[in-house]
DNA sequence: GCGACTTTGTGCGTGCCTTCACAAGCGACT
DNA sequence: AGTCGCTTGTGAAGGCACGCACAAAGTCGC
């Protein structure tokens, strides 16, 4: 249960097991971050400079930092640079992860010109479709390839990570091909819950839904609205600075 | 997300507020589905009919659907059109919400062209990018205009909800001017945490975070692999994505 | 009209995540 | 060398969400 404090430099897979999914969504973002603090030619930075930047609490920042081990001096701050070694290692980008990408569509084609990937370790390695049209041109010199090559491609290139971008008709069976491939995490965007084996990850990304989350909240906003004009209470703005005191 | 500690809780709309951030996101992929099923010719479904569809547990859907008020009949489960009505009405798309777009990249032409938001209340109402080059074409019948022109054109039309899919540098400037504009819910597809008054509502959606989350579980699952095959102990263990038959 | 069956709505226990608060540790300054 | 100020790391508490299990409530068959 309790684990053993101070353990500096293993690589202990226990550990890896143990950090909350929250904290790794969140490990990411404090990654690009660090990037970004790096090449300014930052040293250290503090947690609450972090955070700040990140926008979360410090303390949720040193308790997710300190799932990964204790990377911080105190008085000081942490180490930019070994901060970002470790994080890459724990989030599993010290070696490449091939990606492939079902659906040529408007959002696939996004995806696959996206430069966001390659440029951090995601290199697009394969693009299918099932239309003719697409088939056989290629995107960013990446060849389009029929769907029913997925098995055998995904499987010679080292696939790791599936991207479906199809209709959401087609997404299931072109899950089930990835499956059958090895693939065993998958970024679903397709507005279709996945039927997958347990050892497959799923993520979904659903755009739609995101706009009626925020629709939602317009609503909610409209009703808050009129009631301060009811009640007289005016909210005063905290600018673009946005720190609070 | 940074919000003044226990801000006047008054509770007299109350049922909106009320809703968990978690069974709102929930509520617009019942919808969805729902749209699905009232198509196919359903009149009613059930709570474990809903609850697979959409990948959750029965009683948590019960529970979010309870949120809204009871538009169920025990013994024969929900009608589909009457909680079709209810739930539009709850995530306000009872009235089209007027979307806006900045940022005619990639990411952004594929948003643009995206016909999953027009056909659900969100219609893309104005488009724009500060590349003279886009500035004056239409996509999809829409002219892009100048970044500079949305405060005025956002108010003149209506618009609610503003997507910015700019490059990240661009993005904290394009924010400060909707929320000029008035407004007041913003998707957020750059990489950047926006500063912006308590008021607006910020949701972000992030490629490449997506993608290093899975690349964790690449990484948690090899781990796992080989400790299989070490101790020789076959169970695998189960990730948070709690989506199972 | 009555009983059995089905399905909703929800109270409650459990576990995870967040947040506070503070001791421990480190560097700088005198 | 000692003290002071700053920052990390973490124990503990609170809150939220999830899922079970069951009572309430309705339908269907006879």
């Amino acid at each position: 249960m309790t684990k053993p404090p101070h353990a500096g430099s293993e690589e202990s897979p226990a550990r890896l097991r143990s950090i909350p999914e929250a904290s790794v969504a969140r490990l990411a973002v404090y990654l690009r971050k660090l990037g970004e603090l790096a090449e300014e030619g930052a040293d250290t930075v503090s947690s609450d400079e972090l955070a700040a930047a990140t926008g979360v609490n410090p303390a949720k920042l040193r308790k997710d930092l300190s799932y990964i081990g204790s990377y911080g001096i105190r008085g000081v701050g942490y180490e930019v640079a070994a901060l970002v070694r470790q994080l890459e290692r724990t989030l599993g980008l010290d070696h490449r992860q091939a990606v492939a990408l079902v659906g040529i569509g408007n959002l696939g084609h996004a995806l696959a010109g996206y430069g966001g990937f390659g440029g951090r370790g995601f290199p697009v390695t394969a693009l299918f479709d099932v239309d003719p049209d697409l088939v056989g041109i290629h995107i960013n010199g990446i060849l389009v390839e029929h769907v029913r090559a997925i098995p055998q491609v995904c499987a010679e290139r080292g696939v790791t990570i599936g991207m479906i971008a199809t209709p959401g008709q087609a997404a299931q069976g072109v899950c089930d091909l990835f499956v059958e491939a090895g693939v065993r995490c998958i970024l679903n965007f397709a507005p279709v819950v996945l039927q997958v084996p347990d050892e497959v990850e799923v993520r979904k990304v659903d755009l739609a839904v995101e706009l009626q989350i925020l629709a939602f909240h317009v609503a909610r906003k409209h009703v808050a609205a009129a009631e301060q004009v009811a009640s007289g209470n005016g909210h005063p703005v905290n600018g673009a600075g946005g720190l609070l005191p």
